[in-house]
RNA sequence: GCGCCUGUAGCUCAGCUGGAUAGAGCAACGGACUUCUAAUCCGUAGGUCGGCAGUUCGAAUCUGCCCGGGCGCACCA
């Protein structure tokens, strides 16, 4: 981590220099590429502290760390307060040619919950966009050294699936479907076949999300819930605990007692449970799995929904799961559009264009892409006219086409390929530079993505080091350089190809080797 | 009414525990292919970061109020 040890070297000098034991340096990148190839603002934090001014500070702590670490290459700059960091090109590829060992975090064994939509009708493109998100979060997750487990909960039991039976008995029937029925093409479809409707849907949905390269550890069935008795253990629990009471011939839990703004009803006055009780039974049951983390994801329109299933963990399992232990991240709708025509999706009325359509129509890494290039703090207007033709929108093949260009030198070199570099041949070029500083920054972007459960910054650094490579290819020629050069430039070509490739993996697209 | 998300270039969006002159792609305009893949590169133009206050050495970023957009406020799932 090029961070972690430059970011070592600068608290070292200040608790030499000022006795100070200081944990919260962190190096940014400077938007001036004057300002060097890291900058600190430490200076800054320390001011209050030490009642001096940052300018002298960074003064100071320049100095001690010049004394240092200069004869490595790497020279500290202090301008304004900010202390800057330049690395000549031997610091450069001494950095670089740093054996990997591990991401400083503490591994959790982590239970990440996603998509998990009704069988009751085709995925469509918010799915989609779960989907998408939670692969990519668990494979950054992994790749940081957590142990994750992804999880797909088959809501197989209930109002919904008895209405969707009904709907596909009505249409075998000749009957009219009934009022909260579904209706649309699939359902007329599933009618005619012999095949258990649930059954049917659910290996749809399987199909789908395999298509899309998102994969599941465990698909937990809702109605295997109902069979191991855990409900009923959980009640008992909730009254034995004195958390519940009844009131207008419901059984209530008392869910403001844990930050929630209301009690909510378990058991219905007719008897039957709702839906938010076995989705506490089954939240219940994770916890069993001592897991040091459960994560869901779920879509806007239920982010109502967490301060009472937060609630309920914590009355049931105490306040452990108060903070980040259960951590719930909201991702904010997509909407489709055609050609700037917005695209109906009710899977009541059975007006909609299915996820597998979408994969079909712009392909998967294009789908893949698009969905995780943006916070999910955002919502998306998904155009398929605009994701289908102009497929400069679309950066994935900006990226990709990086990664086929490099493939392609590398097939027609002969030589064999060096692992590291050297400046024997000459200082790099500014291309060649820039190239590899952002190379440098890969594992960093890889731990504030994990981190902050945001694969979009991942996406983003992708794009960036595209960028640099386009430039690099431009400005360097490789195969016909001087044999010095030429050496370099083809291990500079293949760590990039191989951070491209790491990169796009964990985003779960494809790295073509040509196109 | 209350809660969550959101408002950045014509459009779609980045902006990393608050940092130095706010960025990218597309669209517009002008250049670069007899030379490793032009799905590329280089340049020009384009901004009161929704508005007003506040916090501080420093605010697109934090706080408050206001305006606009999305979503949610069930003994539905």
């Amino acid at each position: 981590m090029i961070d972690s040890i430059l970011a070592e070297y600068i608290s070292e000098a200040v608790h030499t220099h000022f006795g100070l034991a200081e944990e919260g340096v962190f190096l940014e990148i400077p938007g001036n590429p004057e300002h060097g190839d890291f900058s600190t603002n430490i200076a800054f934090k320390l001011a209050k502290p030490l009642k001096k001014a940052p300018a002298a500070i960074a003064i100071e702590i320049s100095e001690l760390l010049n004394q240092t670490h200069l004869n490595d290459g790497i020279s500290f700059t202090p301008l304004n307060g900010f202390i800057n960091l330049t690395l000549s090109d031997r610091a450069l590829f001494a950095l670089l040619a740093q054996p990997f060992s591990s991401y400083p975090i503490q591994s959790r064994k982590v239970n990440l919950e996603f998509v998990s939509a009704n069988p009751t009708g085709p995925l469509h493109i918010g799915h989609g966009r779960w989907a998408v998100m939670g692969s990519a979060i668990a494979s950054l997750l992994s790749e940081v050294g957590h142990d994750v487990t992804c999880e797909f909960y088959i809501n197989d039991a209930g109002n919904q699936i008895d209405n969707f039976r009904a709907s596909i008995s009505a249409v075998k029937n000749n009957s009219p479907i009934p009022e909260n029925g579904y209706h649309g093409a699939y359902i007329k479809e599933l009618a005619s076949s012999d095949l258990d409707p649930v059954a049917a849907m659910l290996a749809d949905h399987k199909t789908v999300l395999a298509a899309l390269g998102v994969a599941f550890d465990i698909w937990y069935s809702k109605s295997s819930l109902h069979a191991s008795g855990l409900v009923k253990e959980m009640i008992q629990k909730i009254e034995e605990n004195n958390l519940s009471y009844k009131a207008d011939g419901a059984l209530w839990f008392k869910t403001t007692e844990f930050g929630d703004s209301k009690d909510r009803v378990l058991i219905k006055a007719d008897g039957a449970l709702t839906y938010f009780c076995v989705d506490i039974a089954y939240h219940f049951e994770k916890t069993k799995r001592e897991y040091d983390q459960l994560i869901d994801i779920w879509g806007a329109d239920h982010h109502g929904y967490v301060p009472r299933m937060r609630a309920a963990l914590r009355g049931i399992c105490g306040d452990d799961y108060a903070g980040d232990r259960f951590k719930v991240i909201i991702g904010q709708l997509v909407s489709l559009f055609r050609n700037g025509e917005p695209v109906r999706m009710s899977k009541r009325t059975g007006e909609m264009i299915t996820l597998s359509e979408v994969m079909e129509e712009i392909g998967v890494d294009a789908t893949r892409f698009f969905l995780i290039q943006k916070s999910h703090d955002t919502s998306i207007d998904f155009d398929l006219a605009v994701a289908a033709s102009q497929t400069s929108e679309n950066p994935v093949y900006y990226i990709q086409y990086a990664h086929a260009r490099i493939a392609s030198i590398l097939r027609k070199a002969d030589d064999t390929i060096p692992s590291t570099m050297d400046d024997a041949a000459g200082p790099l070029e500014p291309s060649e530079r820039d190239l590899l500083i952002m190379i440098l920054r890969y594992r960093r972007e890889i731990l504030t993505s994990a981190t902050n459960y945001l694969p979009h910054q991942l996406a983003t650094y992708l794009i960036q080091l595209s960028k640099a490579f386009h430039a690099f290819y431009h400005n360097c020629p490789i195969l016909n350089s001087e044999p010095g050069i030429k050496k370099r430039r083809l291990a500079i070509l293949s760590t990039t190809q191989k951070t491209l490739k790491m990169g796009l993996h964990l985003l779960g697209i494809s790295a073509p080797d040509s196109m």
